[in-house]
DNA sequence: CTCGGCCTGCTC
DNA sequence: GAGCAGGCCGAG
């Protein structure tokens, strides 16, 4: 579930509450969520670590603290939870719950947690060799000033695969998702299955306008809360309500009024109005 | 590049 | 009970 918006959802709660505290305790239920990193490494990194910073890269939250780094990725169905001492949210949401597989104890008195029914999440200490062999290869952060419509339309010429199957590649829009892919695509009127390369040279801008304009948006509404994307404070995003295409198969295209048609494209589940995003 | 695998839960 | 789900990785 959680693309570049809910993920930037989640850091700007936790860099609101978390820096100053320290970690005075980590239960870990789940260890294979460290994906073979060693458990009592993990846990002996983090305790009595002091929170600096959470950061966002793509879809990753980096957690900074005092010598050390976290990192985190939510996978499909990850979701943090924090709950303080004056506002205990989580106690009555039932938490930690079987699946919540990590729960730090912090100071001052507070509490985070991490769950992930699918579990194709992951958290891990990371270091600078790992920080530098996971984030080289990712694009510029999509938001950010190095994303550029020369840099997008660099990605794309030439290549055979549907312009969809590249907007997911990090290596191109790092922090993109299924969602948002087809929003984006529908805003910029290009048909999800259309090659890269025959993407045209204004195609390539308003879909470099369109990908940060809802991406932007999206950040802006707090995330996409289809099913059960929540912030670390249990509140939902808003944007589900401004989704055109994704999730809306047989429903009007809110710009004309054809059925929106949903297929598989670059195996995904693909949302498009057929008459808004034309084939070549 | 495409496919399958990783997991569980929800809908049809 | 089958199929599907917002992600990512590694094999072929």
């Amino acid at each position: 579930m959680p693309e570049l918006p809910e993920v930037e959802t989640v850091r700007r709660v936790l860099d609101g509450v978390l820096p100053g505290r320290r970690i005075q305790r980590v239960y870990l239920n789940r260890p294979k969520m460290l994906r073979g990193q060693d458990s009592h490494l993990f846990c002996e990194g983090l305790v009595k670590r002091r929170i600096r910073s959470v950061e966002r890269r793509a879809k990753f939250l980096i957690f900074r603290l005092d010598k050390q780094g976290m990192l985190a990725h939510l996978g499909m169905s990850g979701q943090i939870f924090f709950d303080s001492g004056d506002s205990p949210l989580s106690t009555d949401k039932d938490l930690p719950d079987r699946h919540t597989h990590l729960v730090f104890d912090l100071d001052p008195d507070a509490r985070l947690y991490f769950r992930d029914p699918r579990m194709f999440g992951r958290f891990g200490l990371l270091d600078s060799v790992l920080e530098r062999a996971l984030f080289e290869r990712l694009g510029p952060e999509p938001l950010g000033p190095g994303f550029t419509a020369r840099r997008l339309g660099a990605a794309l010429a030439g290549r055979k695969a549907p312009v969809k199957a590249l907007l997911l590649d990090q290596r191109i829009v790092p922090g993109m998702g299924n969602i948002y892919a087809d929003e984006s695509l529908h805003r910029a009127g290009i048909d999800p299955s259309r090659a890269g390369g025959n993407v045209s040279e204004a195609q390539v801008r308003r879909l470099h306008a369109s990908v940060r304009a809802v991406l932007r948006e999206a950040v802006h509404k707090g995330g996409t809360s289809l099913s059960d994307f929540l912030d670390p404070r249990h509140r939902k995003g808003s944007f589900q309500l401004e989704l055109r295409v994704y999730g809306r198969e047989g429903q009007a295209c809110p710009e004309c009024g054809t059925p929106v048609r949903k297929a598989t494209v670059a195996q995904r589940g693909t949302h498009w109005c057929p008459t808004c995003q034309p084939k070549p």
